[in-house]
DNA sequence: TTCATAATGCACTTCCGTTGCATAGGGCAT
DNA sequence: ATGCCCTATGCAACGGAAGTGCATTATGAA
């Protein structure tokens, strides 16, 4: 059976042509993808599948939503074994103002937090915006 | 003379009506503000006046641009001595999904981040989710 | 006063996220 | 195979927020 649709299946998704393709497609991308770049090469589906096909993504957790700053959300797929578990698997996006790309640094963990009394933390996302390696050696 | 003129004028913005009304409204304030909150209580001033107001803000140095992840931008005035560099004066922000206000945790710095080969950061944002005090004891 | 520059206000556009509703398709029981 | 149900899909439209162009008004200097 192909790898795709296990993965799809392992996580309660059922495997529709559409879900393939988008998920071949968050898989060979290294970088944060929003909703508009997927838009633009499936140009033949419609807006609101691949919307709702990410949302399914991120519901199931299967893939990560992320705020980069920018205002659009991007999305990525977990890593393995991901749990999206505060100081276990969540990590720092790295977001270029010159090429626009945020990628995942998931060597860099984020560190534990220690919030003031009665403060409960759900969910952390750290954001570093800057210059990338690849347009720092252009 | 007045000290939110002095403010104004250190920061080399022309000390205006509407400006020294916004800027008083954003001391008092204790969470991140939005446009929208911004606009609801002036309800006279223009929209666009507003928005303009707190983009020379942010672009002279007097107020932070802050992302909670709602999806709207914050503002929020800088501290005393905030030079809004990376290590020393950025700060974490809580953004309660109860009551959904955002504020400012200065207590927790961010700390030093190492990036791969080449990546240089010019800025950082970290975003804590989850319950405020407040909510919590109610 | 007169002129230049900056701030303000209004109208409008664009972009993105989201929802409602109608249609199509796939699986299951009969 | 047929009919049924549930889900996925596609279309249209809405709404909120950011941003821009331009005309008008205020400010400050000569």
């Amino acid at each position: 059976m192909d790898v795709l649709e296990k993965i799809l299946e392992q996580n309660n998704i059922k495997p529709t042509a559409m879900r393939l393709l988008v998920l071949q497609f968050l898989l060979n991308k290294k970088v944060a993808t929003s909703l508009t770049d997927v838009e633009n090469y499936f140009d033949k589906s419609d807006r609101t599948t691949l919307y709702r096909t990410l949302k399914t993504f991120v519901d199931k957790g299967i893939s990560h939503k992320i705020d980069d700053g920018t205002g659009i959300t991007k999305y990525a797929l977990c890593e393995d074994n991901c749990h999206c578990e505060i100081d276990t698997d969540l990590h720092l996006h790295f977001h270029c103002t010159k090429c626009n790309e945020t990628v995942c640094i998931t060597a860099y963990k984020i560190p534990p937090i220690h919030l003031p009394k009665d403060y409960t933390a759900e969910n952390v996302n750290l954001v570093v915006k800057g210059i990338c390696d690849k347009c720092n050696s252009k």
